[in-house]
RNA sequence: GCGGAUGUAGCUCAGUUGGUUAGAGCGCCUGCUUGUGGCGCAGGAGGCCGUGGGUUCAAGCCCCAUCAUUCGCCCCA
């Protein structure tokens, strides 16, 4: 049996034309949040177990976190998110960290389940958080954040949606409002998870048989559909509608819609998973009718960073998948032509690799990034390549070249061959770069 | 963890009720064309038909298993 070349399942392979994909996505992901003044940050790809099992029974940690002993006997885990990571690292120097913190990172995460379109075992995710800000401040401008990045790729409104929910609001709907138990509550927040993927008959039913006589009695399932079914805030059942936690959300709503935002939408049936959220959690809807999903979330945590035996510090953060956002890109026709390092691509045309030397360095030392074919073959063999390369230019230098020190530059896309001096050709080249870079900005 | 679909050339895929040396398009290499690409023409390389068993005189095709890919479910970062 032959060694296999394929990844590891759910893994991938980044030849260059993918890593350059990658490049591209996190270079415009970490501009757009540097806008904001957040630092980046990194932490080790191996935590200890026990950072995942201080969120007890949730399926993550015993199911979909790949864990093993070490040769010491430590129960080790790949991180299956940055979360749990950042608060330690914040916790650890709670005292001497100037808040409020604005942090950022691209964590390389690996969850084990079974791969699906738009989540593998292996991927990247943008963490950014703030920790330090009690107030509604924070959380405006972590979604203000989102709205920027999305834009920044390019992206118009109307291409996706903010769902913006509280887990206060939820909390009081179905602990007080309904007068559910705990335990009822959570399944039924689980439940209301899904209801957007489920036939609503069923979802109805399920509701149903999860109340109790009593609560059947007082009609519970029509009281919580007319919560789930409001449009709105103002849309909501009277009796709901002045609870605290929704004048937070109408705030937010109302900055954000000052600033043009208007594809924030309050939704009381968005639970996120997590159990760890404490106020307002948000998600971003891919609007494409054939990738309509979710791509990202978020919220405020306050509790967690208090885990650690500390003074808790309120946070708001989101993640945001390399995978998904591939996907938005590609689906919505974002994904822009990418072209290699090199701006040119050199010909040599007889026995003068070492005569070529000279030139070669000074085209590097003046900052162009250059390829010299070596191969020796025909020169429309080499000028193949350099198309096949998708490089912008190919310069030869033969003997001729050499002795009267003007080179040809020829530009592959228009066809177009002019003679110059070195130092003339090289700003030629490194004028169609910048020329490029401005063009692919102006276009976002 | 559960269910469906699919594994044939580098890629996308044909391959009839089981029947000689398994095909196409694109890509790749060479030549036409010795210092200039994209087009054209001519030629060429490249396959244990995912893997292992089984049925049969005979298997790419039928049966079983297994691995992989993929879509969905569960769950969701």
């Amino acid at each position: 049996m032959s060694l296999s070349t394929q990844p590891y399942k759910g893994a991938r392979d980044f030849y260059p034309k993918d890593k350059r994909v990658q490049k591209y996505m996190f270079d415009v992901l970490r501009k757009a949040v540097e806008k904001f003044g957040y630092e980046e940050y990194d932490a080790p790809i191996l935590e200890s177990l026990d950072l995942y099992l201080a969120k007890s029974g949730e399926e993550i940690v015993n199911e979909q976190t790949y864990s093993f002993e070490d040769r010491g006997g430590r129960h080790v885990a790949i991180r299956p998110e940055m979360t749990p990571s950042v608060s330690r690292m914040v916790a650890a120097k709670r005292q001497e960290l100037v808040y409020p913190l604005r942090w950022y990172s691209i964590p390389n995460l690996w969850r084990y389940e079974r791969p699906q379109r738009g989540r593998l075992r292996e991927h990247w995710q943008l963490n950014v958080d703030m920790f330090g800000d009690p107030h509604i401040t924070a959380e405006h401008e972590i979604i203000l954040l989102v709205d920027t990045i999305l834009r920044d790729f390019g992206a118009k409104r109307s291409m996706y949606q903010i769902k913006i929910n509280s887990r206060k609001f939820t909390d009081y709907v179905l602990l007080e409002y309904l007068s559910l138990d705990q335990v009822q509550a959570h399944t039924i927040s689980k439940l209301i998870d899904r209801m957007q993927k489920m036939d609503h008959e069923d979802f109805i039913v399920q509701l149903d048989v999860l109340c109790t006589p009593s609560q059947r009695e007082v009609g519970t399932v029509q009281r919580l559909l007319d919560v789930l079914s409001a449009k709105s805030i103002a849309d909501l059942p009277q009796s709901v509608k002045d609870h605290a936690s929704l004048k937070e959300l109408e705030a937010i709503m109302n900055l954000l819609q000052e600033q043009g935002i208007t594809n924030a939408v309050f939704d009381s049936s968005l639970m996120r998973g997590f159990d760890y959220y404490t106020g307002i959690v948000f998600e971003v809807f891919d609007m494409h009718p054939d990738n309509n999903r979710s791509m990202l979330g978020g919220g405020r945590y306050d509790g967690l960073v208090g885990l650690f035996g500390v003074e808790p510090v309120p946070t708001v953060g989101f993640g945001f998948g390399d995978v998904t956002l591939k996907n938005f890109l590609e689906i919505h026709e974002l994904m822009p032509v990418l072209h290699p390092e090199a701006d040119v691509y050199v010909v040599l045309i007889g026995d003068v690799y070492a005569k070529a030397q000279k030139h070669l360095s000074q085209m590097r030392k003046l900052g162009l990034n250059i390829v010299v074919d070596t191969s020796g073959r025909k020169i429309a063999a080499q000028i193949q390549t350099a198309e096949k390369k998708d490089i912008h230019f190919v310069m030869f230098i033969g003997e001729d070249e050499l002795s009267t020190e003007q080179f040809v530059l020829k530009n592959l896309q228009t066809g177009e061959d002019n003679k110059h001096g070195l130092n003339r050709l090289i700003s030629v080249a490194k004028d169609y770069r910048q020329v490029e870079d401005e063009g692919s900005d102006s276009s976002l």
